[in-house]
DNA sequence: TTTTTAGTTCAAAAACTAATGAACTTAATA
DNA sequence: TATTAAGTTCATTAGTTTTTGAACTAAAAA
């Protein structure tokens, strides 16, 4: 049957594919290509756990290049991963659970960077008007409360 | 004399020009085009709170458009905010102290938006394979975690 | 051994976003 | 009243990012 070895339900149902799109673009508010939000998208939705590449680039028609662009972004930032079976060539690509996880670890790394600045922005500046400075303080007193936050849910969220 | 109208501190020292081209990057990591970027950290680092629109124009050798465009997006977010003297049209604009309180509930929308197409895919999914559904439930998890955390700390600032 | 499969790499095209320039408005000043 | 100042608006341009296509490699299958 000429269906069997794809996933049924992604060729059948109608309002997948859209789900598919809608999610996409939300991956796309959290830092994600729309390529890279769409296969994210479609991990989650796909009926089976993993995909392959061809899979991908015959689900979403893209080109090769595409696909092994997304894939290796994905990988390397460990939103995804992959298994093999010996002797088989073909990948298995499949999504971590830890999106979140890794998506506040980056944060905490721009929060770092734009602190430092901060300081060296308040350390530079007249004292002419403290005003801008404390203002200045308090965002890195904001960016320290959340970023101490941050922290403690990731330490509880590992332990899970 | 006539630096007398002008920011003597941004007109000599050298390093400053580069220091706020740095920091208008970071900014760009939060979500702002690198004019948004440049003019944040031209308000943090500016000796005087205010600023006019002709003085950033001036400043950056940019399009008055430009300015327009990025103070109207930064004023629509409340990352700035301008105060005018009766009787002059001029608007002096300043940074208010909540960039990252700002930025946090941006986040806090991403995420109820990711987390309800979530429950969407879980509520679709078949039965078949309980551990996709299992890992997308963790990233809900990890948002709930998060979002928590987040809003409690968006509470305490506010007291603050 | 030849062909097919499963990708990778990178220059070029397509698509998108940001910045510009020109024309405009409206208020203040001369 | 005419001119300048302080912006706004929007079509076009410039710049950037994403995707493609073509050529390539290396492993498995025929």
């Amino acid at each position: 049957m000429f269906l069997s070895n794809t996933n049924t339900r992604l060729m059948i149902q109608k309002g997948l594919r859209e789900h598919i799109e809608e999610t996409g673009r939300v991956f796309e508010k959290f830092g994600l290509t729309p390529m890279q939000g769409r296969i994210m998208a479609y991990f989650a939705n796909s009926d089976k756990p993993e995909a392959t590449f061809s899979e991908l680039v015959d689900f979403f028609r893209a080109s090769k290049s595409s696909i092994s662009t997304s894939l290796n972004y994905l990988l390397s930032i460990r939103m995804i991963d992959y298994k093999t079976y010996a002797a088989e060539r073909k990948k298995y690509f499949f999504i971590t659970d830890g999106f979140f996880r890794i998506y506040f670890m980056q944060l905490l790394d721009n929060m770092q960077e734009l602190k430092e600045l901060c300081y060296k922005t308040v350390s530079m500046r007249s004292s002419e008007h403290p005003e801008v400075s404390e203002k200045i303080l308090k965002w890195i007193e904001g960016a320290n409360i959340f970023e101490e936050s941050i922290k403690s849910v990731l330490d509880n969220i590992k332990k899970i």
